[in-house]
DNA sequence: CTATTATATGAAGCTTGCGTCACTTTTTAT
DNA sequence: ATAAAAAGTGACGCAAGCTTCATATAATAG
């Protein structure tokens, strides 16, 4: 898959690369896009801004392949939960288990990939939005076909839009995630996933009328 | 209550006010607090630069006070809706029925509120988030208090955090008046608060175990 | 060891946009 | 009607920050 053959130039400037962008990561998801200086991000790498440029054509590509290549893995790591073995409901726990998994490994990219994956993010770059959102979108269509799935095994009863399922449960473990984000303490993103799918798979009511 | 001896020339400034924050609304809710300029407020609202400094110490005090007095409307309307007649079911679905309403009715605040309220703003304005967190906190513990009592009359049953499920509810109305507001035609926000408020209160499984 | 090429640097140029202020227009008071 | 005060204007000063490029440094080849 990958080539090996790699001269140590090569191999460098990968490493050097990946420097940039970890720096970089850790600025933009501190203060955001526009609260970053192509300077900071140089000092904070230990390079000269000049050779930013020379990886990256400005500041806009380079917050681009950062955010391409950051939710390129947690989307794959997603889908992978999603495709796993086991019945439906053992396939949302995997997937809510996941992403907690993946989200406390790099907690810096959670706000930066909510922000951009979900509305509230203004169009930072034109166009990064809608690229990002469709392979979003996939996901989510992914996790409705498991309700669908659960559905017509009869293990899910009918009545609810798996798509708004989907949905449901997708913001669902944002919330979760952003508040142990915020008080990592107080609400840790609960280690047993039932904890945040018994919401949907158990009914509140007490007596269902 | 209310101040009801304003000469012409008061009145005249609280329109010329509100106009500035309307267009300044538009424009925020669209392109994000950084990608707008003071001169496209100007224009917008008509006024001439140097005017709106006469309102307003500089950019960030005007967002702040668009900010406030926006989301004091808004929690005020949901915290009534919280706290009308009926019993726990009743006031959830006043608050569902009341935030898809008071939202509909101002579709440009919806991005403007989700992007504070929640963790994906990049503390645009520092101090700004903090602030606005609180009150929307707040609303969390009303939420809370509904579930509660609801748990205390045996309404809904036991072995959930009072305080995640209102996490729970403000984070899926959230997903579908964002969901809505990307599609209008094909997402509406549903007209029945049951159609959200189900996938909570009545459980997904068939045969609970 | 020297020449050549590739890479790294960071000071400076240039653009953008915030906020000011001298001036004009309107309103109010006499 | 006239003067004084208040309000409105928008061109421009200035700062911030993105990007460039002439120069310095390091790597490679001969």
């Amino acid at each position: 898959m990958k080539e090996k053959t790699l001269s140590r130039r090569e191999r460098e400037k990968i490493r050097q690369r990946k420097e940039m962008l970890a720096a970089a990561l850790e600025l933009f998801s501190e203060k955001g896009f526009h609260n970053v200086t192509m300077h900071e991000i140089a000092e904070r790498s230990e390079f000269a801004t000049g050779t930013l440029y020379k990886f990256f054509k400005n500041k806009e590509a380079l917050y681009k392949s950062l955010l391409y290549e950051q939710t390129d893995r947690f989307d794959k790591a997603l889908t992978k939960a999603l495709e796993g073995p086991g019945d439906e409901i053992e396939k949302l726990r995997a997937y809510v288990e996941a992403k907690g998994r993946i989200f406390s490994e790099n907690i810096s990219m959670i706000r930066l990939y909510f922000a951009e994956t979900q509305g509230a993010s203004f169009n930072i770059l034109a166009g990064l939005d809608a690229k990002l959102r469709r392979k979003h979108d996939q996901i989510l269509d992914r996790l409705a076909r498991v309700f669908e799935a659960g559905m017509e095994k009869k293990i899910f009863r009918e009545g609810c839009d798996p798509f708004y399922l989907a949905i449901t449960l997708d913001s669902i473990t944002k919330a979760f995630l952003l508040l142990w984000l915020e008080n990592p303490d107080r609400h840790p993103y609960p280690q047993d996933p039932d904890q945040i799918l018994d919401i949907i798979l158990k009914g509140l009511v007490s007596h269902p009328i």
